[in-house]
DNA sequence: TTTGATGCAAATGTTTTGCATGCAA
DNA sequence: TTGCATGCAAAACATTTGCATCAAA
């Protein structure tokens, strides 16, 4: 693939995404970044993250409900859906790499691995 | 909740999901019915795939691609997803509902419970 | 006859893309 | 200079919805 090129805009996401806890929509980032280059255009927004997905440096949250959220964190980790406030958290908890095994015991295939999140209700929403 | 009227197309929706073993989408869903209703429209899927999914006549899998898929099998299962062919296919395998209380143990919310697909190469593909 | 269901088309929300111009290397 | 990145707008998708008409109860 050809070598990436340095933009502000870029930089700009990247930066936003690993300073907030939040995991936002692309159009949310729209909106932030937005506040610091009012000129930049959706595109941009979609074609960086993109760019930072396939690079590593950001993960891409998909299924959770309608849009693609992004988070900054890239330490392998299980998300949380509030089924009230519809927040997305991260979770610290035990590897269960396991269930890997469990689901390729009766598999004829090869299971490399899973997508997973939990949902239910946050702390504040209790 | 009003009460649901009989329909002929919502019945062909139905049939179709019950025997087949794939996981279409609404737009296949869509083209396979028209074979039997040639009038009929993508709206009319896409208001009884909601309706039946309601009911608990059928489950929706969201999150595996683009586009939403659908299971006549309402038995609780695990997907498994096909990095080459793209294929969904059923697991058999023991719960894991377990999880969850991995997952509870360092959270301050409650964990209701967790969504997974798993993903790799299927028989065929290997 | 009442009311939910349908077909059609328009609208919605999210993401992608074509293209001329801008800017990093 | 070369060619990746940008802004803008249009297009592409998946899904939902308004409305007049149809049909089940």
């Amino acid at each position: 693939m050809a070598t990436l090129k340095y933009s502000r805009q870029r930089e700009a996401i990247k930066e936003y995404l690993s300073h907030t806890k939040e995991h936002p929509t692309a159009d949310t980032i729209y909106m932030r970044i937005r506040e610091i280059y009012p000129n930049i255009s959706l595109g941009t927004i979609y074609r960086n993250l993109s760019l930072l997905v396939e690079k590593g440096e950001i993960i891409r949250i998909n299924g959770i409900d309608g849009s693609d959220h992004y988070d900054g964190n890239t330490q392998k980790h299980y998300h949380f859906l509030c089924k009230d406030c519809q927040r997305i958290l991260d979770l610290e908890m035990d590897s269960i790499d396991h269930i890997n095994d469990i689901a390729n015991k009766n598999f004829p295939g090869e299971i490399e691995g899973h997508a997973t999140y939990f949902y239910g209700r946050c702390e504040e929403c209790n």
